[in-house]
RNA sequence: GGGCGGUUAGCUCAGCGGGAGAGCACUCGCUUCACACGCGAGGGGUCGUAGGUUCAAAUCCUAUACCGCCCA
């Protein structure tokens, strides 16, 4: 019985995703996959890096989500109880930048608005804005649970990061202290080590004379010493040689008197100072430079400061002329008072590494600062051990010593910012300046309601924290904690995989293994996969001051969330950089209708739900797989190949081949192959066939649908089977499935095939025209047992017995195709044709011989390797012969 | 200065010890009853360079050039 395509549901002749895909996406919001702590079954939990609350969805974004989410989805179906833990953090610096950027442009200010009235606008602004992310992941088809979406800034996670600071205050790791900082002057806050990005400037090394106070020494009258920064010398507190340079031995101990200032300082000894660079002497600034800090630190010395946070020159050391000038006016100004007094000693042209700030590019300036701090180096240590123990690994492995180094030179973190929007600072100064925090048994109260202080004028600290001091917690306070026995932090704590860009490897990876070795006292994830960044065509990374990024949405209007997905993952090689290449998308668009079509063939001949239908696929997949016709036999085969593919590099976090691997299969076998061998069956209403049909396509389905979950949700529905595919099995390959003797014969099938129709082309004949033709050699006998398969595949019909007389023919090591030789042909063609093959075959023989013939090959290589090789050499000398017989055949 | 990655077909990239691959582009042909976002057949590479290890190297080692990134 033959099925008419009527009947069946038509699909579109074009896959549109844009019809497709918002069903979905409202679905899948309306009804999240919900993680269940009582499901009883294993967990697997990863949480999303958190974008910033009222940002857009940019290709990093894009990339990060279709890795986790197709690891989640392929999690789930495999029996999991996944939890795709989403949120968002409330990015201190970029979003109050962001919304002072808007107060300027309507003429006014956070500081006109007051702290109060400035952070109730930006949280209007987080409310306004803060849901278009989830939104625009939500089209991106990530399987997260909504209904546990995570800001860190919300009640729970302000809780966390509270205790955490009160606890790190009573352990006496946080601490607040004067020291070097770097001062952001535009954004008007201090940053960590990490916020500032280090940029290579051409600068100048001024040569300052400092004047020996008293006598000269013998005919020296002023030490000569090297700077970059001429404007901080009123700063000075020391001039330092090293303490075995002969050159200044007799001076240590002495006075100099600053340049165009009248007073003076020691010349102090210091190994610190590189008796090469520069004249050998240095001056010491300790309020405006670390390592002077340090020098002076060691050497009992003052640190007076000349510079403000408007980095200009201002206090009574700095002489008038220069005071209220910004630091580099003021070098200039410094140098042309230097160049007139004499005390200028030359300059020469140096590179200097310059600190920026990372969010507004400003040179930073070194600032002396009252900061809270946190010793994040005991932590570490721990982190180290826990890596040592292999609790933890990362993916690529080259980033382990590249994590461990950074934990080895670790320095504590500058955790107070200068800013509005974030955590307030949990700790409060009484009149005496007396630093009081709330008690680690009671995190949350303030003191000003602690009786103990009853009567005390408090005062909170003004700063809030980095929001990295909250963000590192994110694995686990997304998940309840503080309170260690919330359900979803006993169940899905640790969390499995972490993905994100090598480029947040110190930011966030490296501060969630020290959080969670502080208060979790384990690794927060077994393993940390960091992906490459994407770059733009060009090769260069995408940013906002270039103005070169790509929006992934509108990739997505053009071909498809799911060919997006498949760039992405198709790209995913290693941890290698992505450079933009809308090639890719097509490719994933192009993969998209190809499997739309495949399942509208499909349909033309299955009834979606069609119960007879399911009950013979349900046979055949579980039966004997060696019944049935070759092309069944071959595709199931080929498929279980494709799930235990696909799945082993899921498991192995290698997006790029398993999406290799299922395209292959989809494309290059079931398309290619098996619905072309699958037709005559098809219109014969063959059940066994049928069933093969529907089996292996929603196989190809459900492994697809980590991948491209849309396009596969649909035609899961279309094809009528039961639920989502989403929640769906995994279509695990049966032991035994893998049918050796099928993929060998229809491989023989296949090359007779091909054999047809490259005669059919170097014979120059029409593609429509049936061709009569014989086949020889191994393969003869598949091409006899699968006759109709084979004239359909190569539209030719089969002749028994051999012309007489002249013929063309083409060979393949497993066959030759004979061609009786009558009507116009293109002979020339074909014998050119067959020359080069000769000659290809010729060179292989010679190839494989030369290998045999050498004694240390043939001693040494496993015996497995010689045979192989000795099998090449007949199949090329098999070949010789009968392309030779072809070309004699055609001489009559 | 230290570390890491890259250099494979015209382009973008896989492959990382035993027959050089994909997508796109290119050539020829095709309204073959799922698909022209397609089908069939092709052309195209001394796998940056120089040494070395090995029976065997795009793949391992050493050096080197160039491109890029990170840290100081």
């Amino acid at each position: 019985m033959t099925r008419p395509p009527e009947t069946a549901p038509a699909l579109e002749r074009q896959y549109d995703p844009q019809a497709v895909e918002p069903r979905w996406v409202r679905r899948w919001a309306d009804e999240p996959f919900r993680a269940d702590p009582e499901s009883g079954r294993p967990p697997f939990t990863i949480v999303i890096p958190p974008p910033n609350v009222t940002g857009n969805l940019h290709l990093g974004h894009a990339f990060d989500n279709t890795i986790i989410d197709t690891l989640i989805r392929y999690k789930r179906m495999r029996g999991f109880e996944a939890l795709f833990q989403p949120g968002t953090d409330h990015a201190g610096i970029s979003t109050q930048v962001q919304v002072e950027r808007a107060l300027a442009e309507e003429g006014t200010d956070r500081h006109a608005l007051g702290r109060e009235a400035f952070v109730a606008h930006v949280w209007d602004w987080k409310e306004r804005y803060g849901g278009i992310i989830f939104e625009q992941l939500q089209r991106l088809g990530v399987s997260a649970d909504w209904s546990r979406t995570r800001f860190t800034l919300d009640e729970g996670l302000s809780r966390a990061v509270r205790t955490q600071f009160v606890e790190l205050y009573q352990r006496g790791l946080v601490y607040r202290g004067e020291r070097i900082v770097h001062w952001d002057p535009v954004s008007q806050t201090t940053l960590s080590d990490l916020e500032v990005d280090r940029e290579e400037r051409p600068g100048m090394l001024y040569t300052l004379a400092y004047e020996l106070e008293g006598e000269p020494d013998g005919d020296v009258r002023a030490i000569e010493i090297a700077t970059v920064r001429p404007e901080t010398i009123f700063a000075d507190v020391a001039v330092a040689v090293h303490p075995e340079d002969p050159r200044f031995e007799a001076l240590i101990g002495r006075r100099v008197r600053i340049p165009l200032t009248e007073r003076t300082v020691p010349v102090i000894a210091d190994d610190a100072v590189e008796r090469d660079f520069g004249t050998g002497a240095l001056k010491i600034t300790p309020a405006h430079d670390q390592t002077d800090f340090e020098v002076g630190e060691r050497h009992g010395l003052e640190r007076p400061s000349v510079i403000d946070r408007q980095a200009r020159l201002t206090s009574d050391l700095v002489p008038e002329a220069f005071r209220g000038l910004d630091r580099f006016v003021a070098r200039e100004a410094v140098v042309a008072a230097l160049r007139e007094s004499g005390e200028l000693r030359g300059t020469r042209e140096h590179t200097v590494a310059l600190g920026l700030s990372q969010r507004t590019k400003a040179p930073v300036e070194p600032l002396l600062s009252l900061q809270w701090f946190y010793d994040v180096r005991p932590a570490a240590q721990r982190v180290l051990a826990s890596l040592d123990a292999g609790e933890m690994r990362i993916v690529p492995e080259r980033y382990e010593k590249v994590n461990r180094d950074w934990l080895e030179a670790i320095r504590p973190w500058n955790i107070s910012r200068q800013l509005w929007w974030g955590h307030r600072i949990p700790a409060w100064y009484d009149e005496d300046g007396t630093v009081i925090v709330p008690d680690a048994s009671d995190p949350l109260r303030d003191p000003g309601d602690d009786p103990r202080y009853a009567g005390r004028v408090l005062t909170q600290d003004p700063d809030v924290f980095d929001t990295w001091f909250s963000s590192n917690l994110w694995p686990f306070s997304t998940l309840g904690w503080p309170d260690v026995e919330d359900p979803f932090f006993r169940r899905f704590y640790p969390t499995d995989v972490l993905v994100t860009g090598y480029d947040i490897l110190f930011f966030w990876v490296a501060r969630m293994q020290l959080a969670a070795a502080e208060f979790t006292d384990r690794t927060p994830f077994h393993t940390v996969m960091l992906h490459g960044l994407i770059l733009d065509a060009e090769g260069q990374k995408m940013s906002k001051s270039r103005g070169n990024g790509i929006d992934p949405l509108e990739v997505m209007d053009v071909s498809g969330a799911d060919a997006l997905r498949f760039a992405m993952a198709y790209a995913s090689t290693g941890s290698q950089d992505v450079r933009w290449d809308d090639r890719r998308v097509e490719m994933g668009r192009a993969f998209a209708n190809k499997l739309w079509n495949a399942a509208r063939f499909a349909l033309g001949y299955l009834a979606p739900g069609d119960a007879a239908a399911d009950a013979a696929a349900d046979t055949a997949a579980g039966g004997a797989v060696t019944d049935g016709r070759l092309a069944d036999r071959w595709i199931r085969s080929r498929t279980a190949r494709a799930v235990q593919a696909v799945g082993d590099h899921l498991e192995a976090l290698d997006l790029g081949l398993a999406a290799r691997a299922a395209y292959d299969a989809v494309w290059s076998e079931f398309c290619d192959w098996y619905l072309e061998a699958a037709k005559p069956a098809l219109r014969a209403g063959d059940a066994a066939t049928l069933a093969t049909l529907r089996s292996s396509l929603r196989t190809f389905v459900a492994l697809l649908h980590p991948l491209m979950p849309f396009i596969t949700s649909e035609l899961w529905e279309a094809l009528g089977e039961d639920g989502q595919v989403a929640t769906s099995d995994w279509p695990e390959a049966a032991a035994g499935a893998v049918d050796e003797a099928a993929e060998a014969d229809f491989a023989m099938l296949q090359s007779a095939v091909s054999a047809v129709r490259q005669l059919r082309v170097e014979a120059g004949l029409a593609p429509g025209q049936v061709l009569d033709v014989v086949v020889e050699g191994p393969a003869a006998r598949i091409v006899g047992l699968e006759r109709e398969v084979f004239e359909t595949l190569a539209r030719a019909r089969v002749l028994d017995t051999a012309p007489a007389g002249p013929s063309l023919a083409r060979s393949l090591p497993s066959c030759t195709v004979r061609l009786p030789l009558e009507g116009v042909v293109d002979v020339a063609a074909w014998r050119a044709r067959q020359h080069k093959k000769l000659g290809e075959a010729r060179a292989e023989l010679e190839k494989h011989e030369r290998k045999l013939a050498n004694e240390r090959f043939t001693a040494n290589a496993p015996e497995a390797v010689v045979a192989e090789e000795r099998r090449r050499a007949e199949e090329a000398a098999g070949l010789i012969t009968a392309i030779e017989a072809s070309l004699a055949a055609l001489v009559d």
